[in-house]
DNA sequence: GTGGTCTAGACCACC
DNA sequence: GTGGTCTAGACCACA
């Protein structure tokens, strides 16, 4: 896995551990990779994936059973939904409608970007 | 004028200047406020306001005239856009539409919240 | 049963095997549990049970008879009374008089609690 | 300042931060000691000193102005107040009761060892 | 084996 | 000067 300079590598390893739960590819209620395991398959100091775990915790996205490891919660997809979402619509939303307004980018040029990304990610909605 | 704290203070001023200029609140050719005013008016610290305007600087938007102050490029328009809408379609764009599809947010409520935004940011489109 | 994070599982087992006897549900001199049996009344590994059995034998207030199980001692209750007095006096007890006083809880709130738990706890005495 | 083993570093630390604010020896809404100089005043390392911060940011006792340093949040008493009493209550004197009630202790002796603790702490009282 | 904490030291962006 | 992040490595208690 790559990272990218701007934001912090832990946040990016939170984010990228709640898109392997919303992708349903670890499953609520189930063991995540130990702190070791992640550390080394993702090339990073274990203490950086402590951080991580640390962040999910507080935001009761997982949870820890002493001496056995990192669980996802079983709520964890709406967790992980509302928390994205109120982030995206705060923050990042006016952001985007700000910067398509100063460089008058028109909503059907938006629209036909968004439908040629989801052709490559998603070639099943075609 | 509030900072978030995920981005830096002297980036955020940069933006906030180039819609000025954008907004054509600050035509270009013109001089624009001095280091210690606009400090004074953002309630920042002299040093951040003069690291933006090195940065502005180093990308041609804004020069300086020694001992007089800086000025908006005659082009400030143009090379702003040029530069925003890079920035925009190569990093914030891709980030928005992963954002759209993991969320399950449907183009269509985009748009309205879209025509929402316009309407209260730009009300003589309506 | 349900643990708390901050103190060990094996522990608070043992407060909890303490408690018995103290409140004679374990008769000194009897067969207590067996490992196997209590760790999966409490649904912990029987390592956890075996780990407390060995400190409270290191306490003399149980004892083992090899291939037969665990016993309390027969004079397991004045064991653990200066035990878990001895505790309380020299660590707990400052504790809560500092944050009392911190908190400026008055002695007589503390009073009333404290008879509303008995009233709870032990209705004999009222 | 001298560490318990029971609990973590970075925990006592916030508790001992929590006391002086409470103590009103750090004034709400005042700068703290920085990151480096309280590691340097406790013995400890940047890192742990970084973590108490942490931590008390996540509850709103104390905030950062970037580059500048580390703040007592204006409402600091309350919320520590409002923190430290719940976990008194739910969690610590309940632990208090049971003992009390299990080792016979009698609640006029526990009053006059608050007595004694008192004469000691705070002379004025008297 | 698991996580949790701490140290030491480095580098960075920022004010 | 400030905090923030990351690495490396160590030690510990716990299951």
């Amino acid at each position: 896995m790559e990272f990218k300079d701007k934001q912090s590598i832990y946040l990016q390893i939170a984010d990228f551990i709640c898109e392997q739960i919303l992708l349903a590819k670890w499953p609520p209620g189930g063991r995540i990779s130990s702190v070791r395991d992640l550390a080394g398959e993702l090339e990073v100091n274990p203490n950086t994936v402590m951080r991580t775990y640390e962040f999910l915790q507080s935001k009761d996205i997982v949870f820890n059973k002493r001496g056995i490891g990192y669980f996802a919660a079983e709520n964890a997809v709406d967790l992980i939904l509302i928390y994205r979402k109120e982030r995206f619509l705060e923050n990042e939303l006016p952001e985007v409608f700000k910067t398509l307004y100063l460089l008058k980018i028109d909503i059907s040029e938006f629209q036909s970007r968004y439908e040629h990304f989801l052709s490559k990610t998603d070639p099943s909605t075609h």
